[in-house]
DNA sequence: ATGTGACTTGACGTTTACGTCAACCATTCC
DNA sequence: GGAATGGTTGACGTAAACGTCAAGTCACAT
């Protein structure tokens, strides 16, 4: 469906031209950023963003397109929604505060440690796994060398 | 739990001196493999383990408890349950056998680059952070900067 | 007028690996 | 005979992040 690796194909129709756009739909976001309306929808339910309402229809300024960037920046990083939550409240009380930023950092380098750890099981895992490999194809060569 | 000042049950080492056990109750698993008695309970209800029953209670013979270790073994590299109950199966239908050792090598090889995957994913979410956390402390020393 | 596409609000379902009661039974220690 | 210990079977609850209907609205092209 979405084919991410053809850049000729759409070029200077307004389709992704997003500069002059004054607003988005929540089609266009899920589109751009490849997520489904379901998530926008459940992130909008969570708090994480907050789209105009003109009649029923969401309309997603430049600023909330900016938020959706960051929670999913966020995602990536591991963070939880109600962690990412937790973050942009902060920036919505006091924007680009000093108290607000060190917050944030402190949560930054806490995810961090957290990610070395997983990364630390991770290689315990695949060295475990990789010895278990060996050992099993020292079975097989033994079986082999046996039905000989 | 050990004895304390009463009957001379056996000596000092018949705590971990499982080499004469015959069986192994329920808690005595979980105590060894720090599991919780659900957990076996539930490894039960998988297929994982097959403890026989003597009236209501569980007896886990050495053999079970060899499956325990390798259930517990299967999941610290990352596979779920259902996967380590397909390739226990394997070993049921035909024990020691070259083709079921060669299934389980396969999945092995494929799980060791599941996980180098997830590794990379979590190198490049450290990098990415170490970078934000860069970018903040910069905004933070330049907001000192202005006050001053 | 009608079909199509985009969008809406519920509301229940999914996955994985158990946790958390509740209520009960069987020994055994004192 | 009563508490402590250790076990039993249900059965519902939990977490996270959505998926998957169902049923309806709305604008617009045919």
């Amino acid at each position: 469906m979405n084919d991410r690796t053809n850049p000729p194909i759409v070029s200077a129709e307004e389709t992704d031209d997003t500069s002059n756009k004054t607003f988005f739909t929540i089609g266009d976001l899920a589109r751009e950023f490849d997520v489904t309306l379901r998530a926008l929808r459940f992130y909008e339910d969570k708090g994480l963003l907050n789209p105009r309402r003109v009649g029923t229809a969401r309309h997603y300024s430049r600023r909330d397109r900016a938020r959706l960037k960051l929670v999913l920046m966020g995602k990536r990083v591991g963070f939880t929604l109600g962690e990412i939550r937790e973050m942009l409240d902060l920036y919505e009380l006091r924007d680009g505060q000093e108290t607000q930023l060190r917050v944030s950092l402190d949560k930054f380098r806490e995810q961090i440690t957290v990610l070395q750890r997983q990364k630390q099981d991770i290689e315990q895992a695949i060295s475990d796994l990789t010895r278990t490999c060996d050992i099993v194809e020292g079975m097989l060569k033994q079986q082999a060398a046996q039905a000989s």
